[in-house]
DNA sequence: TCCTCAATAT
DNA sequence: GATATTGAGG
């Protein structure tokens, strides 16, 4: 319970805005509820932080950059293809632009100044995405966790049931596959299993590589190189790679009447002339505004981080599941 | 040699 | 049902 009461104890939160001022102060908001924070004025430099260290950013909280709606590509770069929770924040919103924002995968938003009550109840945006993906719902239907775990009494309030879990789970994802330093998947072996199953975090950091690559110049061997996972062969991403590519086929067919109709209509008021382009280094990353709409609903953006589904006792529901996720297959 | 795709095996 | 392997064709 203890543990549950300390669960959201070092997220690691990016905090972008280009008022110094206003980045200190954040800074100390979130250092006092124990967060891991990490700075950033200018918006290139940011998105090179996030993309070096994709797996290492639970939480990006951006200004909105009025007028220039930087804060809005942030947004859409994250949400698409990282799957990152963020949170605009600014200093004045009206319904219509606070729903602009939510509606393009915003987490939350955030009048200035923030208040530290409103910047202690963030980790709740990563947590509404595991408890989407199943994570923790499994959990919570057993109050306690097949794991190491000091047993735990049972939980008075759904809040507390289900940090107990994101303790827990975080707990066997450290222990099991998953770097310690980072949430990274780093060898395959470590998930002691004959037979590789695709979580969502491999999942994840496969789906990254493709993004990088751009998904024409995306082919096993890259992809492999992208990833960094030890012994991950090229046949297995080969594998993998043919899967979602046939997912991308059907879901592009299938969504694209959904998309028109209910995306168009809220992209038109943005429809950004700036493209973005934060990261251009020799010419693998390229990130354009252009790419894919963002999906008909805003379950596509964000969260979860700490996702895995190797363990034997529910490896079956792993992949199916985000197979039917949004947030896993994208685009 | 590597890629993709489909079929087939595990 | 998910993943691996194989084999054809490029």
């Amino acid at each position: 319970m203890d543990q549950a009461e300390l669960w959201p104890c070092g997220l690691r939160v990016l905090v972008i805005d280009n008022n110094s001022s206003n980045l200190s102060a954040m800074e100390d908001l979130l250092l006092k509820c124990s967060y891991k924070v990490t700075t950033y004025k200018n918006v290139r430099k940011a998105m090179s932080f996030i993309l070096d260290n994709l797996q290492r950013v639970d939480l990006i909280i951006s200004d909105a950059f009025f007028p220039t709606e930087d804060g809005f590509l942030i947004l859409q770069e994250v949400t698409t293809k990282f799957d990152i929770p963020t949170v605009i924040m600014a200093s004045s919103g009206d319904t219509s632009t606070v729903m602009k924002y939510i509606v393009n995968g915003a987490s939350d938003f955030l009048i200035k100044p923030v208040r530290i009550e409103e910047l202690s109840n963030i980790w709740q945006h990563l947590f509404r995405k595991q408890i989407r993906e199943h994570v923790v719902g499994r959990y919570l239907e057993q109050p306690y966790p097949p794991t190491t775990m000091a047993p735990a009494t049972p939980a008075a309030t759904i809040t507390c049931a289900a940090a107990e879990a994101a303790v827990a789970l975080e707990s066997e994802v450290r222990e099991m596959d998953i770097d310690s330093n980072g949430g990274e998947i780093t060898d395959i072996r470590d998930l002691r299993k004959s037979r590789l199953s695709w979580t969502a975090q491999l999942h994840r950091q496969f789906v990254a590589a493709v993004n990088l690559l751009g998904e024409d110049k995306a082919v096993p061997k890259k992809i492999l190189g992208i990833m960094k996972v030890k012994h991950l062969t090229r046949e297995q991403v080969a594998s993998h790679l043919q899967k979602y590519r046939m997912h991308l086929k059907k879901s592009i067919s299938t969504n694209k009447r959904k998309d028109e109709a209910t995306v168009s209509s809220s992209l038109k008021t943005q429809n950004h002339s700036s493209r973005s382009k934060y990261v251009d280094q020799d010419g693998c990353m390229e990130f354009t505004g252009a790419y894919s709409l963002p999906k008909d609903d805003l379950s596509s953006g964000s969260e979860c981080i700490y996702m895995l589904g190797e363990r034997n006792d529910y490896v079956s529901k792993g992949f199916d599941d985000f197979m039917h996720e949004p947030c896993f297959w994208n685009f």
